[in-house]
DNA sequence: AACCCGTGGGC
DNA sequence: TGCCCAAGGGT
């Protein structure tokens, strides 16, 4: 007895020449497509995940600019490669990408690895990535599931597996090897992402422009948005912050640098705690959390600024205060007095962007 | 396997 | 406004 698969009544040959052809005519201008640089297809990789377009290309312009080759990007200094990533978040993206880079200069001679084994054992380097950048820079037939690739094949397919499940990739990876064209396997994963991005999008698909649609299981029973399933996250966690604009005498800024792990790891910040729901007041507890944390003795006035920031798994509310340095503490590597012209020389999360916007506002604006 | 890790835009 | 979304990886 033969058993049903996913594949049954499937024309693969139609479906890549269909997909490959409307991917030939109609992607975008985008600037990491001027070459197949395998440095440069790294690079946008890491920058798109989880982040759009848009957001991406002025980054990544600039980005090559100033560091053209992965050896540049490998001798450039930590801080210098950490300001260039400021603002796009998920920071641990761009730490991980450097120690990589370094890793393929001295282990492999500044040649990135054209096979599974070597380059998925980089840093920050996963499945998704290592399919990407080998097909697209190599031309390696190696599946790259993303999220748009899992919402265009669970509706190709009629896959009611949940997307937002970890183990479910691989489902959609062994389809893609059953596939994806052996000619050009570059093409084939772009061009589903391609698809995903500007046809099969999550809400109203675009089912008449697809160049696929006759090999369209959801569409063929009506069932497009309904798919793919992705169960929904809960609600986050609201975290209280206080924080302070501290000037000394000669009006110089205290900064501090984040710790090497966790949120936001290795960017400055101006200093702040989490503050509890006690009858102790913020300020207090602020003025006590610098004082044993780096023995700084403050003078706070009201707080000029209350700010929301939304994170993917939680939310701070900060209350950013206004205050002076009285007494010294220790200058140390994490912990800076600044000139204000010099702020922009570290690299500061987007929520303590806002802080500093925030201030400077309310000094010029009266 | 579930949770941590950013940000800005769309509806 | 609140919620969802985006070319994921690490732990």
């Amino acid at each position: 007895m033969k058993t049903r698969t996913l594949l049954d009544g499937f024309d693969i040959e139609q479906f890549q020449l269909d997909l490959i052809g409307w991917f030939e005519k109609e992607q975008r201008d985008l600037p990491w497509r001027k070459d197949n640089d395998p440095y440069k297809v790294w690079v946008s990789e890491i920058m798109l995940q989880q982040t759009k377009v848009d957001t991406v290309i002025p980054y990544f312009n600039k980005f090559i600019e100033q560091f053209p080759t992965l050896e540049a990007l490998a001798e450039a200094d930590e801080e210098e490669v950490l300001k260039a990533w400021e603002g796009l978040g998920y920071y641990s993206r761009i730490r991980n990408l450097h120690a990589a880079v370094k890793e393929v200069k001295e282990q492999y001679g500044g040649k990135i690895p054209d096979n599974r084994e070597q380059f998925s054992k980089l840093k920050g380097v996963g499945p998704y990535t290592t399919g990407a950048v080998l097909s697209i820079a190599y031309g390696i037939p190696e599946p790259a599931v993303d999220g748009n690739v899992m919402r265009v094949l669970s509706r190709i397919f009629l896959v009611w597996e949940d997307i937002a499940k970890t183990g479910t990739r691989k489902l959609f990876e062994a389809i893609v090897r059953q596939i994806i064209s052996r000619e050009n396997p570059s093409y084939f994963n772009q061009a589903l992402m391609e698809l995903g991005a500007l046809i099969c999008t999550p809400r109203n698909p675009a089912c008449l422009l697809c160049p696929v649609q006759a090999h369209c299981r959801a569409l063929q029973e009506g069932v497009q948005t309904e798919l793919p399933v992705k169960t929904k996250k809960t609600s986050v966690k609201q975290v209280a912050i206080a924080a302070a604009v501290l000037k000394d005498e000669h009006g110089k800024v205290l900064i501090h640098k984040r710790d090497s792990d966790g949120l936001l790891a290795n960017l400055w910040e101006f200093p702040n705690c989490e503050v509890a729901h006690s009858r102790e007041n913020p300020e207090r507890q602020l003025e006590k959390f610098l004082k044993e944390e780096y023995g700084a003795i403050v003078q706070l006035e009201k707080p000029f600024a209350v700010l929301e920031h939304v994170f993917s798994h939680l939310v701070w509310n900060i209350t950013v205060y206004d205050g002076k340095l009285v007494n010294g503490f220790t200058e140390t590597e994490q912990l800076k007095l600044v000139d204000e012209r010099e702020i922009s020389l570290y690299a500061f999360p987007a929520s303590h962007q806002r802080i500093w916007r925030e201030y400077k506002e309310k000094k010029t604006g009266g």
